[in-house]
Order: structure tokens, then C-alpha cells, then sequence
DNA sequence: GCAGTGAGAAGTAACGTTTCTGCATGAGTG
DNA sequence: CACTCATGCAGAAACGTTACTTCTCACTGC
């Protein structure tokens, strides 16, 4: 015991608190250690050394610690105490080779570039990542952070129990060799392709979509216009459709225009050639995070004012745009809800609740409503709708 | 391999893309499972099923895998091929159990609520985070996501190689208690107390508010007024032990408010007060994240142009700073760098470079210069300076 | 012809748990 | 009194690796 405390930079007494059925119980430990001929490093009291400490049998210690078996209090009391005395703690390795559970979960998100983590989609992850953390802490789990496309090193080096992917891209390797080794996968999003995952959770973006023209509507809009990508993952492609939808079915000619998501820069060019068409939107949903600033500023540069000449929402989970000029309404696709949810299904699938079905989830939208899609906004006198410029 | 895909919910065909060398490999693993008396689930190849398959001994296909030992290339490559064929991924388990190395790092974020996350320090933690990350992943390292005042259970159930500690509070159980078991901790912040972590990195915070009260003189600031804590980490500490020590220097009575940082409503209660003082300052520096909207609310409040009647800077790393009416200055920590610098210490002292010596790492910090501190401004008429209301 | 050498590979003991099985003992039954 | 049966515990076999030691040749130099 000692001996422990003499390589650390440790100022307290090698003496702990007073404990009952104090016994010279490391010597145990000692022998132990000098029965093996390999000097390891810092010697951690093993079960070995609590068993013999407390003066039983190993498997009697591990059924004290775990709650199983047949014992009664005051044997379970004993070893708990000395065990605690010894500082033991058990080692996850050996438990996870034996149990085959490792109480990790693997957090994949999709790169673009070097870097693990996409910029473009930040404050969704960060609040993603942060509730799904809670929900797997939650029940005895932890998240491990892995890049999609890395090397495979790290994958095969981690023992997993399953893994939440975020918009897990078409036939994803990783996924695929995960669900070959029976390692339920998760994923934040609709898996293109016909990816093997075991659950997906989604949010109804058909819905949000006809929910955020209808608001347009209400507000005055008589040609709305979408700014979207031109990637073909669900999100996109499912928005654009129920879009076009919408457009066909109210008999607006669809005004959109679409960029690579990916690139920073082509967002505010494509907000600029939605703005300079002919048939100028006197209203524009943006698909991404930043459109809402794209769109701003395009306005801007056309002495567009917002929102008396022009009506902006845009899908995002950024505070900032309750402080922009004026404050720009927002989708939010909940990204809490959505971490809290995959875990769950995840959890469930490793713990083999629910009987392995592959499950769907899809989630609610919030559609926050700021100045930039009110007419009537409640502090301002009212201005008289213009007509739109175009038509 | 095909009853393995009969429990998934796979739509796609039993037979994957076609691979070369395909044989009727798992009869390894099946005759392999015969022999074994308990039924598993599903039966991934082992290297025994490997070292059978390749007709050498589990030695030798350890070794082919690891690139050790004595072998000829043929044999490496055989047997390679071999474990590619059967799909063989090595037990990070057992592993991890012999080799006493789990690759897992463990990233400790301070807890005030609930949540595993603080949000105050949120654009900061996913920098540093993020960069962490890549730095451990480059190394062959991955990140477990823990809580610092989480169930002791988590923390058991994971092998964790090393753990970086984020604002480690004064006497952390945890950071004691992974010490004591001879894991390598190192801080980002300079620790508190005696907390016995192997190495810090921390900013020059004492150099960088000198340099802030330093360009907010040369703006044209006659009395600099802080927004500070009333907690006692290190960071506070420093930073307003070093407002006091300047002031001294130049000969200016201190106005300052302290609050509780972690109270989202407190900073803009001590951002009014701070302007309502008698001594009002011309000039304010907040030392948290959500001080910058704050400081400019409580401007607008009281009639204060900024940066005419009231220069700002702020730290944070919020990129909506630079768009605020007007951008408001802001000092960056530069979480990536320490970020990156934690993790390579950690994995260093983990590794065993640097003779286990303890290590104090001060980084530099980034002044971000934006109009709410520059009284001449590029593209504007020059305003003359405006004599401080209060002295 | 024979010890010496070194390549190529096999044998086997750990690593620290969990869990299955088994062995006592003593109490309750017909 | 033989019997079941529950209780309290111990033994030992995995789990799938890695690493240390040993073995077998074939080839060298003397």
C-alpha cells in the first residue's frame, strides 16, 4: 500500500481514513506479486488480492461486488469493505473480454475534410452529441468520438457494443463491417442505400417543410423561394420534394436554386442568384445553418429590407439568429431529441430489448418564429404588405 | 456468413459484393464453435479459426498481424490474406487485457448541472474537443466523452489509458482517484490546489490581460472597467489579479463587478451595474463568453454608443461576435491549440516520453481586434474621442 | 564431423474477470 | 432415518490475445 503511494505526487498520509477489519491485508497482495516473476508497474490490487484479503474465494468477491449469488449480507458487507480498503477496482478489460459487453458506444460523424467534425452542421452535432452523451451516461454507457472515414486502426481497436452514425453517407464502409461483426449500428438520419443499420431516427422534414411554406403563406408570401443543396442525401433530397410538392399543389412555379452544401463560399452566391432571378421570391427557406446570414446579406445588397420586401426562414440550431437584424426565424430539428433517441434505440438493440426489429423513428420540428417572417411584427406599426415585385 | 445476415434487417441479398478468395472459410469457425460447448451468438473468427485456416500457429499469425517476430514475408502475407478473407478483427478485449493498453483516452469535462456539458464554455469545449480528437485519433487514439461527477460507475467500467481533465475543480475525487491507479491525467487549466495531475496546459492569462488593457488604452481608454467572477479557478484568479496589478501600474482606481460565471442571468445584471457606477468606465473588458451581448445590451441601455462612449472586448470564442452591430473584439484562447497540446502530453506521459517528468505548458493567447474597441474606424468618418462621463 | 548460429515457427503461460458446476452442511420432510 | 432441498461457498474453465521460451532444422566454419 505504501509502496503505491511513494511514486505519486501525493502530499496526503499513505494512512487512509480508519477502516474496520483493518489487516496487514496488502502482504497478501505482496505474495501475490512475488509469485509472479514479471515486475510490473504499479501493482493494482487485483480480485485475487481481495479475495485473499478478505479471506474467501474469488468468485465469492465477484458475487459480493455484482449482486449475484447466493449470499448472505454479512459475507457481501465484508468483501465490499475490504475491498474498498484495497482501493480495488475492477478491470474493464477483463470484464468486457468475459462478459463481451464493453459499455462503449461509438459517436460517428461524418467528415468532409481532415478534421472529425463538420463545421457546417457544428451546432446541430455539438447539441447532438451533448444529449446523447446524457442518454447513454444515463444508462451505463460512454461515448467514444470516431471519424467516419479513418483509419481503420482506431475502429478495430476500440471494442464497441454498438454506434450511432450521424447521416451515414451511401454504403458506408464502416457501417457495413460494423453490422458484419453483429455490432448494432443507429443512425441520426434516413440511411441511403440500403445501408444495413438497425434503427434510424429522423425528422419529418416532409412535414417541417409544409409547415414552414403554410407559415410563409400566412405571412404574406406569394412566391416562395428555396435555397437548397444539391447533394443527394435524404434531408436535401426529401425537402426539395415535398417543396416541389407543395409548389404544385397551392400552383406556384417552384423558385430555387441549389448549391454543394459542403463549400462555405457557394451558400451567399447561390442566396445572391436566388435574389437577382427575374422571378424574385418575395419569401426564401434555406436549407443549411448559414443561409440565414446568406440570405441577409443578399437582401441587403439588393435593398431587399426584412421582412417588409422579403420573408426568411432558414433550418438551424443557432442562437445567434435571435440577435441578427432583424432576428431570423428558424427551424430547429431538435437535435437533442434526436441524440437522446438514437441512444435509446441503440441501447435497447445491445441490450437486445424489442426483440432486434429494425425500428424507424421520425421526430417533430420546431419551427421558431422571428421578425424575419412577420409581417405584423408586434412592437413595429404596422406596414402595409408590398407587392411583391415580381408578380 | 449467411446466417449471420438472416438476423438483420438487411433488404439487400445474403451475398455481398463479390470478393476474391472466397471459400467456404467460416467451416474454421464452425468447426472451431462445434468444439466449444457454450452456443454463443454470433461467432466472429478468432485468431485460433485464423491460425487454422492458414495452417500456422496463433504465435505466428499474432506476429504476421503485428509485424513482429521473425517471418518471411510470404508467411506475413498469407496470413494476412488469410484473416482478410475470414473477416478476422482482432478482440480489442483481449488485447487490451494482456497488453494492458486500451488506446482510449478519457475527456473530463466539469459538470454544473445535470448535463454533462457546461454551456457557458460551450464554443470553447467543442473546439477543444474537436481538436482533442483529431489530435488522439492522429496518435491512434480515441476520445471517450466522460462527466467528471458521474455515477463512479462509468468511470470503472472503462480502461482508460489516460484523461484530460478540463478546469479540474479543487480536489476532484475523480482526478485523485485515477492517480492513485497510476493513470496519467493532464489539465487543461492550471489546477487548483495540490491536484496531483501529471502536466497542464493553460493560457498566459497574466500577458493577455496586459495586452487587452494595453489596446484598449491605445484606443483612446482613460478608465477600463471588468466584468469578472466571483469563483476561484485559476482563470479568474489570474486574470483579475493581473486587472488589479495593471491598474496599480498605470495609476487607475479598479472598477470592477464580479459574479457568478456559471449564472447566465447574474452577467447581465453585472454588466448594468458596472455602467450605472458613478466611475463609469469608458472602457470594459469581460472575461466570460456571454459578456460581449451583455456589455452591449446594457450600452444601448443607458444611451452609450460603442465604440464612441464604450470600447468592448470580450473573451470568447463565439464566431457571432463578428457580427454583432457593432463586432465586438473579442480575446480567443485558442482552445484548438490546447486542445491538441493536452492530448499530446497526455499520450507522451502515457507513452512514456518525457520521463514522466511533470510538464506546465502556457500558451498564447489571440487578440481579435473588431470595431467595438477601435475608435478610428477603417471605413468610417473619424469620431473624436469623448471625454469619460465620470472623471 | 560437429559445435555454433540463426531463421522460422510452435508451445504455453499469463492478463483479470465471470460463470458454470460441484461440494459440503444443515434444515425441513414423509 | 433416509430423502430432498436450499444455502454458502470454492474450483476451474473459459474469454482472445501477446510475449516469452523452446524446438527444429539447415547451414556455416573449423
Amino acid at each position: 500500500m505504501q509502496k503505491r503511494y511513494f511514486s505519486l505526487p501525493c502530499s496526503h498520509p499513505p494512512n487512509g481514513p480508519p477502516e474496520p477489519y483493518y489487516q496487514p491485508a496488502m502482504t497478501a497482495a505482496g505474495n501475490h506479486q512475488a509469485s509472479r516473476s514479471t515486475g510490473r508497474r504499479l501493482e493494482r490490487a487485483g480480485i485475487r488480492d481481495v479475495a485473499a484479503a478478505a479471506g474467501v474465494s474469488i468468485t465469492t468477491v465477484s458475487d459480493a461486488l455484482n449482486g449475484k449469488g447466493r449470499l448472505p449480507d454479512t459475507t457481501r458487507r465484508h468483501v465490499r469493505e475490504v475491498a474498498n480498503r484495497l482501493g480495488y477496482r475492477p478491470s474493464a478489460a477483463a470484464r468486457t473480454l468475459r462478459t463481451g459487453r464493453s459499455g462503449l458506444i461509438g459517436l460517428t460523424v461524418t467528415t468532409y475534410g481532415e478534421e472529425p467534425f463538420t463545421f457546417t452542421e457544428f451546432a446541430y452535432f455539438a447539441e447532438m452529441a451533448r444529449s446523447a452523451t446524457s442518454a447513454a451516461l444515463a444508462r451505463g454507457y460512454a461515448l467514444v468520438i470516431l471519424p467516419a472515414s479513418s483509419h481503420h486502426d482506431v475502429w478495430s481497436n476500440v471494442a464497441l457494443d454498438g454506434t450511432v452514425v450521424i447521416d451515414p453517407s451511401d454504403h458506408d464502409p464502416v457501417v457495413t463491417d460494423l453490422v458484419r461483426q453483429g455490432i448494432p449500428v443507429v443512425s441520426d438520419g434516413r440511411p441511403t442505400g440500403n445501408l444495413p443499420v438497425h434503427a434510424w431516427v429522423d425528422n419529418d422534414h416532409e412535414d417541417a417543410m409544409r409547415r414552414i411554406l403554410d407559415h410563409l403563406t400566412d405571412a404574406g408570401a406569394r412566391r416562395i423561394g428555396l435555397l437548397t443543396g444539391t447533394s443527394t442525401d435524404t434531408y436535401t433530397r426529401l425537402s426539395t420534394a415535398a417543396y416541389l410538392d407543395w409548389c404544385e399543389r397551392v400552383g406556384q412555379e417552384p423558385v430555387y436554386e441549389s448549391y454543394p452544401a459542403h463549400d462555405p463560399c457557394a451558400g451567399a452566391v447561390a442566396a445572391d442568384r436566388l435574389l437577382a432571378r427575374p422571378d424574385r421570391p418575395d419569401a426564401v427557406y434555406g436549407l443549411f445553418d448559414p443561409n440565414g446570414t446568406d440570405l441577409l446579406a443578399a437582401a441587403r445588397r439588393y435593398g431587399l429590407r426584412v421582412p417588409e420586401d422579403l420573408l426568411l426562414v432558414c433550418c438551424s440550431e443557432r442562437a445567434a439568429y435571435a440577435t441578427t437584424e432583424p432576428p431570423i426565424s428558424t427551424l430547429s430539428l431538435k437535435p437533442g431529441r434526436i441524440g437522446t433517441a438514437v441512444v435509446q434505440l441503440l441501447i435497447d438493440a445491445i441490450e437486445g430489448i424489442g426483440a432486434g426489429q429494425p425500428v424507424q423513428q421520425v421526430m417533430p420540428t420546431d419551427l421558431i418564429v422571428r421578425a424575419s417572417s412577420q409581417r405584423r411584427q408586434p412592437r413595429t406599426t404596422v406596414s402595409s404588405p408590398r407587392p411583391p415585385s415580381g408578380g
